[in-house]
DNA sequence: GTCTATAACTCGATAGAC
DNA sequence: GTCTATCGAGTTATAGAC
């Protein structure tokens, strides 16, 4: 790695400056001033890299979204048994998010904004595919190796426990009282709790 | 109720519209000629009751969340059995969330906007007291009656539970495909479907 | 109390020098 | 490529007539 550039290109130090500042106050919330202040550099050089906020902004966006949809997708259409299917997910999507614990929220926040434009841009023609899934769950009930469940029920609890606590994190540290630290340490434990506290409910 | 003013007067139709407005975009997304097209009146009014957009945004926002603090307070002091504490949360949450289903997005949203300044603006100087609930699942474990688990997960588990649907609702919507009706019985099943789903999980 | 008109200001975007 | 200066659209807020 001799002739790294470091992130100092200009390019690089506007879409560092634009992810912290987008992340942080959506959108909307957002000022070409804040970023261009946080970024060292003046107005007029975010709308020579990217012409708009708004292409500044989508290039952020895609960039947040991008990396964890493949993922999930790839997951969907895994042939792995349904367990493995839960513990991945969770150790997957905390791990992502402990390493960007911001981006839960803003991810949440602009699909709420916009829902249909959310869809085409990051799903293209192809949106994921639950229903291998949901068969999946309905064979595991059949076959009576787990309790009667709902499909939907049971997806909604395994991103509700996985995706909550990163978007709930002010209202948690406040209400519980923990530190940056307890609440690593607290998602840490949670890529193992979450499959597990889930499957000792199911499970028969 | 023969002299009931219905909600014609000015102040009410405001307020209606700035609730519907601001809950839809946050406060930085709504704009006062939104709030006023909405009223049917026109935007000095709009100053004339409230002053500032800032007011106006404070007094939706205090009337948002206002009416759930006090009753989670009860309820975390109420002399009550750990089980039906946990079915009482779930039942009172799903319930106000199906109400109003865009509070949970605008509370969370605002909370993340300016933590320390929800603080004092919900709490003032007393938040709420989570020890007592806590030491009361640690006795449940110390007596075998639940399995062991960390207090803190196990309140993580039931806020996630039941806020995350009505935040992600159209992540949701959209990768398991609901319309308005199927997501409406789906929380209507939650009621119960949550506090179960975590009751068999824990239950020794 | 309610309206119209407009002031005051914020912010994204551009022109043009270097 | 980078900067300063400024334009122009869009917004909050106010003045003042009715």
């Amino acid at each position: 790695m001799v002739d790294k550039k470091k992130d100092t290109t200009t390019e690089a130090k506007i879409l560092d400056a634009a992810r912290k500042v987008f992340i942080a106050k959506g959108m909307a919330g957002a000022r070409m001033q804040d970023i261009a202040d946080e970024a060292g550099i003046n107005k007029a050089m975010l709308h020579y890299y990217f012409r708009s906020k708004d292409q500044l902004f989508e290039t952020i966006f895609k960039e947040s979204v991008g990396n964890l949809i493949p993922r999930v997708k790839a997951l969907l259409n895994a042939d792995l048994p349904l367990f493995t299917k839960i513990e991945m997910f969770a150790d997957n999507y905390i791990s992502m998010a402990m390493q960007n614990p911001y981006i839960p929220m803003f991810v949440m926040n602009e699909v709420n904004r916009q829902p249909q434009a959310f869809i085409k841009k990051m799903f293209g023609n192809d949106p994921p595919d639950l229903s291998k899934l949901v068969e999946q769950i309905e064979q595991e009930v059949k076959k009576k190796n787990i309790v009667p469940i709902s499909p939907v029920q049971l997806v909604m609890n395994l991103m509700s426990l996985c995706v909550f606590p990163f978007l709930g994190k002010p209202i948690l540290s406040m209400v519980i009282g923990l530190d940056e630290l307890q609440f690593k340490n607290i998602m840490e434990q949670r890529k193992k709790a979450v499959p597990e506290f889930i499957i000792a409910s199911i499970k028969k």
